[in-house]
DNA sequence: CTATAAAATGTAATCGATTACAAAAACACT
DNA sequence: AGTGTTTTTGTAATCGATTACATTTTATAG
């Protein structure tokens, strides 16, 4: 028999520790902490008692003493970049279940317009209040102060250069823009505009994979008209503008991005200019909102949700086992060509 | 002078503890705590010795080791509503940026299609994980299982029910409605319609501020016509066939969220109704999308970033106060009528 | 210059779980 | 029965900060 050096406390002390559940069922706080923990550790009845006492009292462990004796704390973060997008909605959503599944919790930190709050975020992973890291934008991994990629702990990034080492999850950029080159092909285009993103990785696949294509069918690079573009609204609005007082239209414009493209038809609609019947505009990105405009988009369909489930998983894992085969560290997905009102053959 | 009794592990012990710093600045850990956490309870030299040393060991507090002793882990929980729209990324913009100035963390919970995700998320509560909850939807609070109002965590919820006796953010639902009504009155029109949100405060609310100004105009609430949505670009769809399909058409619809109205325009567009000349339609929220559509949409904005905003700083206050004099629990902002182009005189 | 209050600092207990190590119990095999 | 394993359980140290209480130092007053 086990006597407890902690008699129960008869006020109610506030909340119900460990040690209540043992003194119920009778055995030390090490069984209890390995009944829940790795039950195999526990004979099959004392498991059963210390879970019954477990459900009478409402037992919920403190996750601050956890964390502290087993330096896990079960907290993920996650970086937004400084533009929210609902794009980055539905990856939170992926992200969420997968980590939940498993018993994580997901700490958000978003850098927007304050830089000082990336020094915070660094903090979080210095002091080793998270487990693991997912980056949804590559800004920080160049933060001067304390390089994220250099404290170990585990990272994943989402849709972000491939050439670091970092684990990621991408989407076939290169894919998705030659898909859609094949289909304004096939449409009978032969003149083309392309509004471009932010320089950066993203851009420069997608500009691959479309000139790649183009070029093979004998259009030449230099033929191809490109707008700046930043991934917003506001630039594809601009983009629209050097459309309308250039000479030189193309029959067929592709925006990297749907709030670019949603944009850019905007402006070409309060021209006068018909889309799909004088131009052709394709989007990049799958939001829910390329159902709405007018006309509805055609634009390729990133799985986001899955996008940020499977960061997420492989995050898990990383965690979990610390190494993982170099073939496995990172995956890529797939896109989805969605063609609705925005594309059609150019009039001759 | 003082001896320590930990003396300084020669091999790298992993991370830097109070204990470094309380060595190298030359006091006891006591003293390093209170110069960080209580800056006014340590003489100045020694306060900027403790703080030298900080530096120059890198020092990050264990927030583990802080939460456990002090209970309080500095992190909040917000809790997101079934659906995730543009308008909560804003919301959670201006939550962030109030908490990270306050040093606080933010951890994420949305609800979705899990409903077990509750019980985490209840659970995270009762554990003590978090200091505080902002709600962003009602849900939550009727939680079978432990009613989260119930635990004694400071809780504010942003923009539902006010009858509840939660503290909370609110905006002025009926004025804003109200202004709509005027605006569509001053237009000249005199027959209405109303496509209706899910049931609940904020549709009351808002078709409360609506018929008042219609019915002091003379307009009868009967005379109004309901077509039924629940927030959704879909519903709004739904609400525009209904409208095509009735052969009383009202000139002047009020829809009571910015996708329904984006929905509904769509439909009238694509069944050859002109927006405004036929119709005059207003939104409500005020989503970056509103200014993309065709025609760009009047509507009622949301101050969501500052609604947020509002809402941490008042979460920051109970958890540090614990009491807050009543009327200074609840704050309630006003909303601005955002003129555009798809309201105009009706048509004779 | 002493008495007393106030300010600054130190000592050590504490928060609540996990886990290394030790001890006990159960089992297997000759 | 005796000995060696294996399984199960308990004891107590430990994680790293905070803080009650004790002690020392400094300031203030008479």
């Amino acid at each position: 028999m086990v006597r407890k050096k902690r008699a129960r406390p008869s006020s109610y002390s506030g909340s119900i520790t460990i040690d209540d559940v043992a003194d119920m069922a009778g055995v030390s706080t090490a069984t209890v902490s390995r009944a829940l923990s790795s039950p195999g550790l526990v004979a099959r009845d004392t498991r059963e008692r210390v879970l019954e006492a477990v459900r009478n009292t409402g037992y919920i462990p403190n996750v601050a003493a956890r964390s502290l004796r087993a330096a896990r704390s079960k907290l993920a973060l996650v970086v937004f970049p400084t533009c929210i997008t609902p794009f980055f909605s539905e990856l939170l959503i992926g992200i969420e279940n997968a980590l939940s599944a498993e018993g994580y919790g997901l700490i958000t930190g978003s850098l927007l317009e304050r830089p000082e709050r990336e020094t915070q975020l660094v903090h979080l992973v210095a002091a080793k209040q998270v487990d693991g890291v997912i980056l949804l934008n590559g800004q920080m991994i160049r933060s001067d102060t304390l390089r994220v990629d250099q404290l170990d702990v585990p990272i994943v990034a989402v849709g972000v250069p491939g050439k670091s080492d970092i684990p990621s999850v991408l989407i076939g950029e290169r894919e998705g823009a030659a898909a859609v080159a094949w289909h304004l092909l096939e449409l009978g285009h032969r003149t083309f505009g392309y509004v471009t993103g932010a320089p950066g990785y993203v851009d420069d696949e997608r500009w691959g994979g479309f000139t790649e294509v183009l070029t093979e069918a004998g259009i030449a690079v230099s033929e191809i008209v490109r707008y700046p573009g930043d991934f917003t609204g506001a630039s594809g609005i601009g983009a629209g503008l050097q459309f309308i007082e250039s000479s030189k239209r193309p029959t067929a414009v592709f925006a990297i991005s749907d709030m670019m493209a949603i944009g850019f038809m905007k402006t070409l609609r309060e021209a006068g200019i018909s889309v799909p019947a004088d131009v052709s505009v394709v989007g990049f990105d799958g939001i829910e909102f390329t159902a709405f405009c007018e006309p509805e988009l055609t634009t390729i369909r990133q799985p986001s949700e899955v996008m940020g489930f499977e960061a997420a998983r492989l995050l898990i894992e990383l965690v979990q086992e610390k190494t993982i085969p170099a073939d496995e560290r990172s995956k890529t997905l797939g896109t989805e060509l969605v063609i609705r009102e925005s594309t059609a053959p150019p009039s001759r």
